[in-house]
DNA sequence: CTTTATTTTTAGATTTGTCTAAATTTGAAT
DNA sequence: ATTCAAATTTAGACAAATCTAAAAATAAAG
């Protein structure tokens, strides 16, 4: 329980993998694949954070994260989809080409960075793949819905709210009215690009992007079929 | 002559050494204090650049940089400063913060994001210790003249350019008269934060900050003393 | 309940970058 | 020209992270 001791950019890259695999354990071939390694290799990794305290880890049996794996694997998550961020909005990549980069960057230490690049980009809590971002404190966002993109064809739904708080984002979603409460079924999904149509209960119909329909949370309703 | 091998970054970092110390050649305990390690280390690093062609390297004798070793350097140093501009301008670090994190950084490999970050930052050409940023290129931008903050009190010049071109700063000289062409004379340094006031032949007077004074060229005139 | 196949672990070696301590070389002073 | 001190290089060892190849444990199949 006392402060967590500074990781290698190694030993962060493993946390990642376990946290990302483990429900609950994770053997150590699937591990070694994710990082890119052999299984030797993993062996001896997970025995270090074991003796650290960051996994739990018997022989044969696998490995998972205990509670200080979870925290610290959250803050590297964090830091890398922040990076994420500010690679696809500030500088332009594709949310393709973002992942390689981030997972350079993310192992940059340093707490104030992460806090004034958090700021920077204002506190976003979903990273360009829509995936969503720990806070500082080590807690995840709880979608207050599930993301638009998420949602089938046909479905309804009332809008809940926006996935991170940038003011062209909120900007634009109360520009073409779909704010928090409204009313909308998903009418079309394009499969070229993944533009969904959605519209109105009296008719209006909109387009929105892939990306923003990944930045729209909503709350659907109980089924197409009203019976009751 | 073929790519440039990818170093490491603690080769990259006993580049940068090299080329700030050696004029033109650099001994073994000077080098292993900068990169803050033991004379014996520095030895078995220089050896192992010499055969990559980075430095030329005689026993007992030092190393000075070879020309294809300038030009890493200057790679090196170009990402290190465009990093610092970053912290300092978009995330608001003080100048004298961004030098650790930039040293980190700065070994991010992607040549895509150093020439979207450059882009970014409106290409600058100095740093916020003032300091000129290599091109993409390779080259060095050659001030203009002099920067301001290094004229001493009484001294008059001519204003030749602004170090950058982020919109920031030209408006900003603009608005204060501090244009090309225009001749002024510095007449007071504060020492407690280093601004600088400089007065026209007309009178007018102007406080400038350090950091202003920075970004400032100037072209000093032959002296204050009026002969001839 | 054996046998076999799969997974996992150990053992020993390698690379990068470092260290300490001992051996060399250089250069400066007498 | 010797001697001495400072700088530099070698030698040998170590820690991190990896590998290959061989050994051990588990799980699956008959």
């Amino acid at each position: 329980m006392n402060a967590p001791a500074l990781l290698t950019s190694t030993e962060e890259n493993y946390l990642k993998a376990v946290f990302a695999l483990a429900q609950p354990r994770i053997g150590t071939n699937a591990l070694a694949d994710r990082v890119q390694t052999k299984a030797s290799s993993a062996t001896d990794m997970i025995q270090r954070l074991a003796e650290k305290g960051l996994v739990e880890y018997e022989r044969y049996r696998g490995v998972g994260l205990t509670p200080s794996g979870r925290v610290a694997a959250a803050a590297v998550i964090r830091r890398h989809r922040l990076w994420e961020v500010f690679l696809a909005e500030k500088l332009g990549f594709g949310w393709h080409e973002v992942h390689d980069l981030a997972e350079e960057l993310e192992h940059v230490q340093s707490p104030e960075l992460i806090r004034r690049l958090d700021a920077f980009l204002d506190t976003p809590s979903y990273d360009p793949h829509g995936d969503p971002i720990p806070r500082a404190d080590g807690t995840w966002p709880t979608a207050a819905g599930i993301r638009l993109d998420q949602v089938p064809v046909g479905q309804s739904f009332a809008v809940a709210g926006a996935a991170d708080r940038t003011d062209e984002l909120l900007d634009y979603l109360h520009r073409v009215g779909m704010v928090p409460g409204t009313e909308w079924t998903l009418s079309e999904i394009v499969p070229f690009d993944g533009t969904r149509t959605v519209q109105t209960r009296s008719g209006r119909t909109l387009d929105l992007s892939a990306l923003a329909a990944r930045h729209v949370l909503v709350q659907p309703h109980e089924s197409q079929t009203p019976n009751a």
